[in-house]
RNA sequence: GUGGGCGUAGCUCAGCUGGUAGAGCACUGGCUUGUGGUGCCGGUGGUCGCGGGUUCGAGUCCCGUCGCUCACCCCA
């Protein structure tokens, strides 16, 4: 039994599921980069008002689940939980909002929350995001949504499904959110509801018991009461949206965990994760400069789920790393050949095609095995008759037929046989 | 925070009503004195999570404890 374990709900990733771990994040990362998205690298905890102010304190995010803590200088300093406060914080501390507007960033990387872990759901999460900052333009809206509908389907899934709705601006929702507590105080709820109805009456229409649904069934929709300006936007959204063709299901009941979502929301939702469902979600958030003391600019963005991303490939079987650890396996058989092959697989990785070889002192036939088990399409076989001719045996694992070449020719006869 | 399930070889697991541990995969040697993907034979590897109790005897029963896991809640 090891000394030491993984913390609780922290997930190691180790080979193979690490490359299609880090195959599902980069393929993230390069859809958001195919629409002109720039890294920011961003540290993984902050100020504690950070988030209780950005994030919002009625939240459970931040009323229960922050690992917060005091540091040596007595600072109280908290794991960030999610991505944008952050992001929105290094923009008005380095005055990214006062060039060209919108500022594109992409993020990727952990965030932490205290729950009990399940199937999907973890302490430390991993997120790839995006954030497009300073335009309330609806083709941004629309835009940001189709790069996680593009970054999923560039990975090779189809089972997911985009959930939309409009949760209005601050001209509107205050007199909704009256008619909705009014609608829900009518209502024979629990107490838990019902403290939820008080702090966050959307989030009543998203609950999952049966009883509860009909009960609000007849609720009102902020999807009925949108303002003229928010009506618009969201159409434009949504007509943006069938312009870049994406997929996507109008549901009013949508509701996102965290306060500073205004206007657009949405949520990618997939069915292979055990109980949760969702693998990527984001929206608008248009006071949420302001709130963090910086200028007045609205911002869309989205969070995806790199774990959930990885399970959601698994439950559909998509494979999400393809091909082989390496290109080629050299077998030596003997120190000297080993040596040899040492300097033949230095002279290909510098001419980039993936190398590794048997090392240690192996039989012939187990080092076989290890170039069969590595992927590789092509093994380097480098024996005593070879050595004192200069040449070395270069086999194709695919077709099964080999040719007996000179060591200078290695590297042509290889990328030959790797581009064939 | 509240419940359920499970902890036996590196991995996936078997082990019925208690008699001091097994399979497959993986790793490794050989069959084939220099060649993988399918075959055959052998080998390495386990204080049965930990502690206590019942018993002549516990992986197997009882209690406790730690851990993992699934679900509620919530969300990525």
């Amino acid at each position: 039994m090891p000394d030491f374990y993984a913390p609780k709900g922290v997930p190691d990733y180790v080979p193979p599921v690490s490359r299609q771990f880090a195959a599902a994040r980069n393929g993230l990362i390069a859809a958001a980069e195919r629409a002109g998205y720039q890294p920011i690298e961003l540290p993984v905890f902050e100020d504690t008002g950070l988030f209780a102010r950005g994030v919002g304190e009625s939240t459970d995010v931040v009323s229960k689940e922050m690992y917060t803590f005091a540091d040596r200088g007595g600072r109280s300093v908290t794991l960030r939980p999610e991505g944008t406060a952050g992001v929105m914080r290094a923009v008005i501390e380095h005055g990214l909002d006062r060039g060209a507007l919108p500022v594109k960033l992409v993020y990727a990387g952990p965030f932490f929350r205290y729950e009990r872990p399940q199937a999907g759901r973890y302490r430390q999460l991993q997120q790839v995001g995006i954030e497009a900052i300073g335009l309330d333009d609806p083709a941004l809206d629309a835009e940001v949504i189709a790069v996680a509908d593009e970054g999923f389907r560039s990975l090779g899934l189809s089972g997911f499904r985009l959930d939309i709705t409009s949760l209005g601006d601050a001209n509107c929702r205050p007199a909704y959110r009256e008619k909705l507590q009014a609608f829900l105080a009518a209502l024979p709820l629990d107490e838990a509801t019902r403290e939820r109805a008080e702090v966050n009456p959307l989030r009543v229409l998203d609950d999952k018991r049966p009883e509860v649904q009909a009960l609000v069934a007849d609720a009102p929709l902020m999807a009925d009461h949108l303002c003229a300006e928010c009506s618009e936007h969201f159409e434009s959204v949504i007509a943006g949206l069938d312009a870049l063709g994406v997929a996507h299901v109008r549901n009013p009941r949508l509701v996102r965990g965290l306060d500073y979502y205004t206007k657009t929301t949405f949520e990618f939702v997939h069915p292979g994760l055990g109980a949760q469902s969702g693998i990527g979600g984001g929206g608008r958030y248009d006071g949420l400069m302001a709130q963090l003391g910086g200028q007045s600019l609205s911002g869309i963005g989205f969070g995806i789920g790199v774990d959930r991303t990885v399970l959601a490939a698994k439950a559909e079987g998509v494979e999400l790393a393809t091909g082989g650890r390496v290109d080629v396996y050299g077998v030596p058989m003997g120190a000297e050949a080993k040596a040899v092959l040492v300097g033949v697989a230095g002279k290909l990785r510098a001419a980039g095609i993936r190398v590794d070889l048997a090392y240690g002192s192996r039989a012939l036939k187990t080092a076989m095995k290890s170039a069969d088990a590595s992927g590789a399409r092509v093994a380097l076989v480098l024996g005593d008759r070879e050595l004192a001719a200069g040449e070395v045996v270069v086999k194709d694992m695919v077709a099964g037929d080999q040719q007996t070449v000179t060591l200078d020719a290695v590297v042509e006869s290889v990328r030959g046989l790797l581009q064939g």
